[in-house]
DNA sequence: TTGTAGGCGTTATCAT
DNA sequence: ATGATAACGCCTACAA
């Protein structure tokens, strides 16, 4: 920088406030400077600013996996927007494991994160405080609870499964199966289990009938839990699944043992990603909101981190996909 | 720290030398110094440490977009193994266009990238200028050129379409066509149309009979490419894509138009995408080292950051995924 | 609008 | 093994 100021014939104040607010700079002074930078290549200490400014301009999140498609989506309009406030992602997974992902929080609050996206609410109270300490701004995403203590910017995992439970209620099924992402440490494939049984209550059906079968994520585990389902007396005529991976693997079992599908047995799935739409019959859905969440929680996240306000949360809405793999729409009641 | 050496009743050096280099300080010193820690909830400062040390376990990564599954899984796996070596990710994206990606190295180099990941060679000289002049050592992904100044990891773009395309000359297919990514900026697309050239003329055919269409990587697109191609006269009997995105596009345009796949027209991708498995017939296709070229990346450029070596460049196999898009072996030449 | 100068919290060197 | 003490490079009142 004293070399950059000494070829521009100012003082390193100048360039300062040239490279951070060229606005207060006159016009030729800063021509002068900026010309000096290129030429010489600056490109400001990193370190060195961050110990001055008390600031990173970087933005942690950790995300379950990157393998996962919803995340990858969500958190490409989320770094797209990042950069758009002039923002930089650290980025960290946690492979759903809580042990990782609180490593990974303290990790990225080392590595001086202003503030931190995280999915869904639940985890130790202690992060909380830590961050809080730390004075670290946290932005939930995927979920929307406005009774939580902290803002968070999503979907209502809860009314979208049971928006699509009702789709399958209509149809006349009476003994459903849902095909679950494990529950426990994970607050959303837990409100989506209890927007099924909310469904089946709302129709006077007993949510305690519901049976379920929790297994990870994948093609090949949704396959076998549609298997255990499918043994089962009396059997299903309905899979609600909390994934669309998870529902593919099961149009897949159903195929397999000779299943119609809607025929035989209606499937649903949740997450629309794009293997859904090249299904055959295409898989039924609920379509969550993964861009808008991104680029809301930079837009929100950036604010409170620059103006240290805690925003209202923000309900971003679903999009019930009513596709093949459910079944055709029941004539409407007169 | 000097609360924690308060605490401790120790000096602020011994606090540094506690937490960089545990074994240099006795063991009951040391759980002094960690009990305060803990009560504490100290976090070293960032800015001060990278300040300090003249760096900062950070390791940048720039990649098209999130949005294409292969560079989600790719840094997965490279986010992954970077966290086991103790670094940090920064993670930005480009979307495929020159001018976003010169801005995010800027960007990562001046957040203090102690190195960094990029995809393909292909970019302004000048570029590679201003990251030697500030001692960033860069790393190549995606691709696999021994004869490039830089080291890579990767696989070999040309070679792996080449060898597809042979197990489709192998089907006894003469006319062929392919869907590609855009070629422009884009070492990979532009290696991989190369290998389908290189393929016919090892058998004979003429390079420049191939048709093909250029149109950017998504399922729509590729149905389009696909219904331009089979209108031409005379059609193509094997349409050779850059992508599982195209392929699937130009598998659902040719069954809209009536053509049978395998038997009117046969379809091969490149990715070896989720989707490609589900698709009916699957999609043959090239299966690419993702998760160890992510892994041995973070590996490579820990190792060029910590000892400022320059390792060999590393070549990955591919895999060819013979599925049903592409029909049925020929008999083996007796 | 521009220059001066103190301080940001660690690391690392050099004694002890 | 531990302590004292210079850097590290920039930002930001404050003064001019």
């Amino acid at each position: 920088m004293a070399d950059v100021a000494h070829r521009a014939g100012v003082s390193t104040a100048t360039v300062s406030r040239c490279v951070n607010a060229p606005a207060r700079v006159q016009p030729e002074t800063r021509e002068r400077i900026e010309a000096a930078i290129r030429d010489l290549g600056y490109s400001p200490n990193f370190g060195a600013r961050a110990l001055a400014a008390r600031r990173t301009d970087t933005i942690g999140a950790i995300i379950p996996t990157l393998d996962n498609s919803v995340f990858a989506r969500g958190l490409q309009a989320f770094q797209t927007a990042l950069v758009e406030h002039g923002m930089t992602l650290l980025l960290a997974s946690s492979s759903y494991r809580p042990d990782l992902e609180e490593a990974q929080i303290r990790t990225l609050v080392a590595r001086g994160a202003d503030g931190l996206l995280l999915i869904g609410h639940e985890r130790d109270p202690a992060l909380y405080d830590f961050l809080a300490l730390h004075r670290v701004p946290v932005l939930v995403a995927w979920v929307h609870d406005p009774a939580a203590p902290r803002p968070s910017v999503g979907f209502d995992n809860k009314a979208a499964m049971e928006a699509m439970t009702s789709a399958v209620l209509d149809r006349g099924h009476v003994r459903l199966a849902t095909i679950s992402g494990h529950t426990r440490f994970n607050d959303r494939t837990r409100d989506r289990v209890a927007g099924v049984r909310a469904a089946m209550a709302a129709r006077g059906l007993d949510p305690a009938a519901l049976a379920v079968v929790e297994t990870p994520y994948g093609i090949e585990t949704g396959a076998q839990a549609m298997a255990e389902l499918m043994a089962r007396d009396p059997r299903p005529t309905a899979v609600i699944c909390g994934n669309d991976l998870l529902g593919m693997g099961a149009l897949r079992q159903a195929r397999a043992m000779g299943l119609r599908v809607p025929g035989d047995v209606s499937i649903t799935g949740f997450d629309d990603m794009e293997l859904s739409t090249v299904a055959d019959p295409p898989l039924a859905t609920v379509a969550i909101p993964h861009a808008r969440m991104g680029t809301t929680a930079a837009a929100m996240l950036t604010g409170m981190v620059r103006d240290g306000t805690r925003p209202d949360s923000v309900a971003l809405p679903c999009e019930i996909l009513l596709r093949a793999s459910l079944g055709p729409a029941p004539l409407s009641p007169a």
